[in-house]
DNA sequence: GTGTTTGCAAAGTGTTTGCAATTTA
DNA sequence: TAAATTGCAAACACTTTGCAAACAC
């Protein structure tokens, strides 16, 4: 009878990434990925961690979301200069964001489609594709 | 004779957008606008202004890019968390971005074509769409 | 002259880092 | 107990701001 043991899906991915799983750890993660897709900044995970009362510094939470980010378990989106967000959502796909709020929400990559790829500049190759539409309240 | 004078059109230019054709903003607007299609950081363009013997501050050439974006001669770039890029070119456009050497590159309109676009989310409306195609010294 | 602009230095924001103390395996 | 991880505080990079002096009109 394998009873499976609370949150040994995330240890294990912790474990296949090199990341010891720390108390520290285990709780971003669980916030991270027990949820669905997210969208998080370092401070707003931090907010929401010390919110459930996990004690976590906000250094741990960017040395954190950056080793999750090296193992391919987030990734970075650049919608503004200043703030740095993280998805759960690793696979390609591109973004909505609403400056006023602040909210990036997906667009599946099948949603839109790019034609015409332009050729890169001389000895340069693509590497990702990010399409960002910036969108405001309705008539404002 | 009507001789035109050094810099008239640079000079119409900042009063069209009110704003007092200082030396500063003078010194600033010739580097921006006489040389074709640029991208600048406020720090790549306060070094080139101290080169050429122009006396700005940095805090100018901030202040002077915002006025300019504001008065739609520029229009920022958002390609980096941490950095902004200012792009004299202000017709709607897309960019190629290599973040190793952090050079962007324009890309026409007409070059890259988005087909279904997705519906935004709900009361919001399309602002601006942006597409960062992030290239790499191919094979590296 | 009057209001605008500048430059400095200080403050601000988001992020990273050095290091001793703690925790993990 | 050896190595990894944490938390703090200090350092960082970039940007903004308050204000007195300088400038444009």
């Amino acid at each position: 009878m394998n009873k499976t043991r609370p949150y040994s899906a995330i240890i294990e991915r912790l474990r296949a990434a090199k990341l010891r799983p720390t108390r520290q750890r285990l709780a971003l993660a669980r916030l991270l990925f027990e949820g669905g897709d997210r969208h998080v900044t370092a401070e707003s995970l931090h907010k929401q961690a010390l919110s459930q009362n996990e004690r976590v510094s906000l250094a741990t939470v960017y040395n954190t979301l950056h080793q999750f980010t090296r193992a391919g378990m987030l990734c970075e989106v650049v919608v503004e200069s200043a703030r740095s967000y993280f998805d759960t959502n690793t696979i390609h796909h591109h973004h909505f964001f609403c400056e006023e709020s602040q909210v990036l929400k997906d667009i599946p990559c099948a949603d839109l489609r790019l034609l015409d790829l332009p050729t890169p500049p001389q000895g340069m190759e693509i590497n990702q594709i990010d399409v960002v539409i910036r969108t405001r309240p309705r008539g404002s």
